[in-house]
DNA sequence: CTTCCTTTGAAGTCC
DNA sequence: GGACTTCAAAGGAAG
């Protein structure tokens, strides 16, 4: 459990520790591979183009590609993928594709598996010289080549604001007021407290000035025109959150935001707390999506029926997951989330050090949250409110149980290579929390992506074998990941698996300039 | 309609 | 304390 920030801003010293040791040779290596890039930039799209053109009768040696559907490209600049996901907070710029990253030069993707994306086509951001990334942010910052990408974005919009929220719909980028800043509550008093300095993150070390423009971090709990969005229906708020009560007016707010599922208007639909935390599922509620929420006449239902799913807090990755969904679907016509995962699992590790705590910290403090507004809450208690997963492959797991289990043959994909490994499971998730910066610093650079995946064949179901390299590290990887469902990941292009390029670590430069008082070396490096 | 897939991390259980 | 299991999000695919 990593612990509060003893020290009081220490937590930024402590990211300046391991901001120093960052990207020194992987920002410029990535500079430099963007140059070389360039000169790639023609054939990629050559190639992207030829095939796209070419991938209705695509060849029958490429691994098992779905059929070709021309009215992707087309249909997902209709639909705005960007827009599909209200949450995506998104930067004010695209993420140019590193193509000279060694994921594209190392990856398991054949160049020919790009027909799938489509993002070279559609995002003539391309062309924009790399030159300056940071006039890049500014001139495109109201720019929307393809109507894919948010151009209306608050200027202190916190680019990680929206995955703190549990639902999507629950998020508005609004103008927090101060006095929702984190409120701590005593683990044994349950009397709400005002958090110590060093109990605050270094991510949002928001002055109350600040505090009034800037969203705040737990968005959920911060509804629009700056005032608290808790639904409160009639006796309904009994937390000892006495902090956190709202004004009578916030219930016709509240009503006209939250859908009914999120508002609901009987005591069953109320977390014991009184407040509909969005990781609130009411399982009642979800029977009725029409909002009408009579009691039910088969209330022979058991007690624990009754109670509503208080989901997991997000984890770090999860909360990655949620930022950059929205992005990576964007930029491929993939839209199997398990494919999408798979790339946001290495890009994950490719984050950096500093990139991750971020994370880390949001997760931290949503788990803190958590356990405030339910502190009975324990993650056994959603033990088998989902169906049984079937058992993992890693078990007693032999080829002709795999066989059986799965329908699919995963012929295509090459035997696991031992080596396998994603370029940061060097040691990247491995960084438990940005409170423990010595570990993390205990071994350079996550990146460093590479040789391993040089060697990697055409494969992207190659889920890196972390065990090889991190024997105490959860055992579910403990043997080599099988694929049961040939997913066309092999189509991905490499770009996606890629670090952030340049250009989000512009994004992430203007980010850190809002929200941290101390530049960061690292975007410093990248800005040249 | 339900389950699977896939990812990482947190937290739980079991030995 | 290590090994293992479950769940969190997501949405297309498959049964």
């Amino acid at each position: 459990m990593p612990q509060l920030n003893g020290g009081g801003g220490d937590e930024l010293g402590a990211n300046d520790e391991l901001i120093s040791f960052k990207d020194e040779g992987e920002q410029e290596e990535k500079i430099s591979e963007n140059v070389s890039a360039e000169r790639d930039l023609d054939d990629v799209k050559s190639s992207l183009v030829n095939e796209s053109e070419n991938n209705s009768s695509s060849s029958d040696s490429e691994v098992s590609q779905t059929p070709p559907r021309a009215d992707r490209p087309l249909r997902r600049q209709q639909d705005g993928g960007f827009f599909k996901s209200p949450h995506y907070p998104g930067y004010p710029f695209l993420m140019i594709p590193d193509l000279g990253n060694p994921y594209l030069s190392n990856s398991a993707l054949s160049p020919s598996l790009y027909t799938r994306c489509t993002f070279l086509l559609n995002f003539p951001l391309l062309a924009i010289p790399p030159s300056s990334p940071d006039k890049n942010v500014k001139s495109n910052a109201g720019f929307n080549p393809s109507n894919k990408v948010p151009v209306v974005q608050h200027a202190h919009m916190h680019p990680l604001t929206p995955l703190i929220t549990y639902s999507n719909e629950h998020f508005s980028p609004g103008t927090p007021p101060a006095h929702l800043s984190p409120e701590i509550l005593d683990p044994k008093t349950g009397i709400p407290r005002t958090p110590h300095p060093s109990e605050l993150s270094p991510y949002y070390p928001l002055s109350p000035g600040a505090m009034g423009q800037i969203p705040h971090p737990l968005g959920w709990l911060v509804p629009q025109q700056g005032q608290p969005m808790y639904p409160i229906t009639a006796g309904g708020f009994r937390h000892p959150y006495q902090a956190l009560a709202m004004n009578a007016s916030m219930s016709s707010l509240v009503s006209s935001r939250f859908s009914p599922h999120i508002v609901p208007h009987h005591p069953h639909g109320l977390h014991q707390t009184g407040i509909p935390h969005p990781a609130i599922v009411s399982p009642a509620i979800k029977q009725e999506p029409n909002g009408e929420l009579s009691p039910s006449p088969v209330s022979t239902k058991k007690e624990e029926d009754k109670k509503p799913h208080i989901k997991k807090p997000l984890n770090a990755f999860m909360l990655y997951m949620k930022e950059m969904r929205a992005k990576v679907v964007a930029e491929c016509t993939l839209k199997e989330s398990a494919a999408i995962n798979q790339i946001l699992g290495r890009r994950w590790h490719s984050l950096s050090r500093e990139e991750q705590a971020k994370y880390y910290e949001l997760a931290r403090k949503e788990r803190q949250l958590h356990s405030q507004l339910y502190p009975g809450w324990s993650a056994r208690d959603n033990y088998g409110k989902r169906k049984k997963r079937k058992r993992d492959n890693k078990t007693d797991s032999t080829p002709e149980d795999f066989s059986a289990r799965n329908k699919k043959p995963c012929v295509q994909y090459l035997p696991q290579e031992k080596m396998i490994d994603s370029p940061a499971s060097s040691h990247g998730s491995m960084l438990d929390s940005p409170a423990t910066p010595s570990v993390a610093l205990a071994s350079p650079a996550a990146p460093a992506p590479t040789h391993s995946e040089q060697a990697q064949p055409l494969s992207l179901t190659t889920k890196p074998d972390r065990h090889h390299h991190f024997p105490l590290s959860s055992g579910r990887q403990s043997t080599p990941p099988l694929l049961s469902r040939p997913l066309p990941l092999a189509s991905l292009h490499a770009s996606l698996l890629s670090p952030p390029s340049p250009f989000h670590q512009a994004a992430l430069h203007s980010h850190h300039a809002l929200f941290q008082s101390q530049p960061l070396s690292l975007v410093t490096k990248s800005a040249d």
